[in-house]
DNA sequence: ATATAATGTGACCACCTGGTCACATGACCA
DNA sequence: TGGTCATGTGACCAGGTGGTCACATTATAT
């Protein structure tokens, strides 16, 4: 946590001081993050930052409470209240606020994915530790939720699922910021509805006669 | 590319250093990787490396090589003649190479995710500018002849499953070895086909009635 | 045995890192 | 005005970085 000289700092120190930090751990990974460089385009002096923060690590954990704040704020309603909608309806409600925060928010989400990376460094491991039962103790029971309403089907291993929409959630940020970096609304719309079909409905194509259906696992005597 | 008097070297020298290096790029990335600790772990003087290799980078680029060299040799004969195959066979062939690859070397493993991290460092976009063309321009054709032969559906965005397979390529392994870090091969083997049946069948109740087809797309009037 | 070339070596370089600390500055109060 | 206390400051620290270089050692060839 920030000292309380922080806190009470003038809102444009304060200001200058939080952008700084964004922009360094938004370009470099926390290990490579440099103080020097945040104090000097903050415009503070290297002692004062001691006074604001006790380590490193103590700012780049305030970034983090900021930007996982205003990422809550992405999540409509509809993720908030998921057991009243249909699963998918869910799902593509979250993609949604993923793609879109990451357009209003770049440095944000760049900030996350530099964490995202290096998930075998020290300072990944603390974050998880902390962000995930909550994560993951949130999605579970709804896919199961979705199963035992027959949306989804149920010979489906939850776990495995959840892992994937996890994945993709992550894999359709960077599509949708690849393709179409200005990111206009529609095309990110259109995307996370062509994935959400994906997911839905497969790929393979239905109107193929199912003639060698049988042997789909060959090759492997296992 | 090393130099003469790397190559030049004897065999157990040779080993001594290669070994250290994939140690400390499979711990740390790239940036963070240290030569000092590479010499200190392989016994050779500082000056001695630097007679080996021009560069860290170089050191780097060499160790990917061999990464690389040792990936093709996991490609199976499906992979190699993909056209001769069912478009899912050739992909369960890809996806379980990558799972058998990270069992058998994962420290291989682990250097190709600390460059999969950290996706905005030079080194990164550098192997990615060498490595990109062949991947993609491999897959995608193989995606159309797909489709053309009526195995997966004609209203597919290419582009967008090509990512989407990359990126379940990379996740699967994860997710392997994260259930069973073992590796037992048929739990492995499982995990791939439960990922490609979702991924050919989608994860929607086909028994499900379709009253509530058309509101797919619903909440956006886009 | 001697000259020459190739290779091994570690002290050393400039630079950067996160973090500290003695001191300067300034605000507030008596 | 003088005293007290919180805050600002940058020189400084030990330690690490990638990379160099003058020199020692070894191998080769004459």
């Amino acid at each position: 946590m920030p000292r309380d000289t922080f806190i009470n700092l003038p809102d444009a120190k304060r200001k200058a001081i939080t952008e700084a930090a964004i922009d360094e751990f938004a370009a470099y990974p926390f290990e490579q993050a440099s103080v020097n460089r945040i104090v000097a385009n903050s415009g503070i002096a290297k002692g004062s930052f001691y006074q604001y923060f006790v380590d490193k690590e103590d700012l780049f954990l305030y970034v983090m409470g900021l930007i996982a704040q205003e990422k809550i704020n992405y999540l409509s309603p509809v993720i908030r209240n998921p057991d009243e909608h249909d699963f998918f309806t869910v799902i593509r409600e979250m993609f949604l606020s993923g793609v879109q925060f990451a357009r209003a928010h770049p440095r944000y989400a760049a900030v996350g994915r530099n964490v995202l990376g290096n998930k075998q460094a020290p300072i990944y491991r603390e974050l998880q530790a902390a962000a995930r039962p909550t994560s993951f103790a949130l999605f579970e029971p709804l896919i199961e939720k979705a199963v035992d309403r027959g949306e989804v089907r149920a010979d489906i291993d939850v776990g495995m699922l959840n892992y994937m929409i996890a994945a993709m959630n992550v894999s359709i940020v960077e599509y949708c910021s690849e393709i179409d970096p200005q990111s206009i609304y529609e095309t990110a719309t259109e995307s996370v509805d062509a994935f959400i079909d994906l997911l839905k409905n497969g790929i393979r194509n239905p109107d193929r006669l199912v003639e060698e259906q049988p042997p789909a696992r060959l090759s492997a005597e296992s």
